[in-house]
DNA sequence: ATCCAGATGGTC
DNA sequence: ACCATCTGGATA
């Protein structure tokens, strides 16, 4: 956990939290192993508002972690079968989240796909309301490499929030990456 | 290339 | 009754 981006990294407004998570390792602690992977892929889901967002309908014992202090996990399980990694950004009080949604393991095996990455990392509903400042699961600094450029696009998946939630820009990844879920969109 | 069903269970 | 999914199989 030594390397372990802060807490306030994570207070930070989400869209700037969703940027600087792109190139940052992802760390799981499984017994004497840590299982790790480089974040290629993220959304942004930000307050009440966003009718994407979780927290659209107010607070929730589901939702509550999101409403917390930044640096948390909110873990959930979606389809019955996936569960879903999210960081909690801004300040304790204003639900927003990052969700993780790809990444690359380091030693080069692609994870593209938010269920596929909990899944091979053993991320699930445990993990739910876990500090991220600590030494069980955490995230440390990455960042890009030269020539590696971020793309943008509608999120994946939340066609029922409407507009113009629909169309926020707030999915973003490494163009080209091996671990990103889906390319073209 | 696009479409679609099936798996599977929590949430509200 | 929906889902912040993924896969495999059909169709074209």
């Amino acid at each position: 956990m030594s390397n372990a981006l802060s807490r306030d990294f994570y207070a930070r407004p989400t869209l700037t939290v969703a940027r600087d998570l792109l190139g940052a390792i992802l760390c799981h602690r499984r017994g004497d192993a840590v299982l790790k992977a480089r974040i290629v892929e993220v959304e942004a889901y930000i307050s009440e508002r966003d009718q994407a967002c979780h927290a659209r309908a107010g607070r929730t014992a589901r939702t509550a972690v999101m409403y917390g202090p930044p640096g948390h996990a909110y873990v959930y399980l979606v389809y019955g079968m996936h569960e879903m990694l999210n960081v909690v950004t801004e300040r304790e009080g204003s639900p927003a989240a990052v969700l993780v949604r790809g990444a690359v393991r380091l030693g080069g095996e692609p994870l593209p796909g938010p269920g596929r990455l909990t899944r091979a990392l053993g991320i699930d509903r445990a993990l739910d309301a876990v500090d991220l400042c600590s030494d069980r699961l955490w995230i440390e600094a990455g960042g890009l490499g030269r020539g590696e450029r971020i793309a943008r696009s509608p999120r994946i998946g939340i066609d029922y929030a409407g507009s113009p939630w629909v169309e926020k820009p707030w999915r973003l990844y490494v163009e080209g990456s091996v671990g990103v879920s889906r390319p073209r969109a």
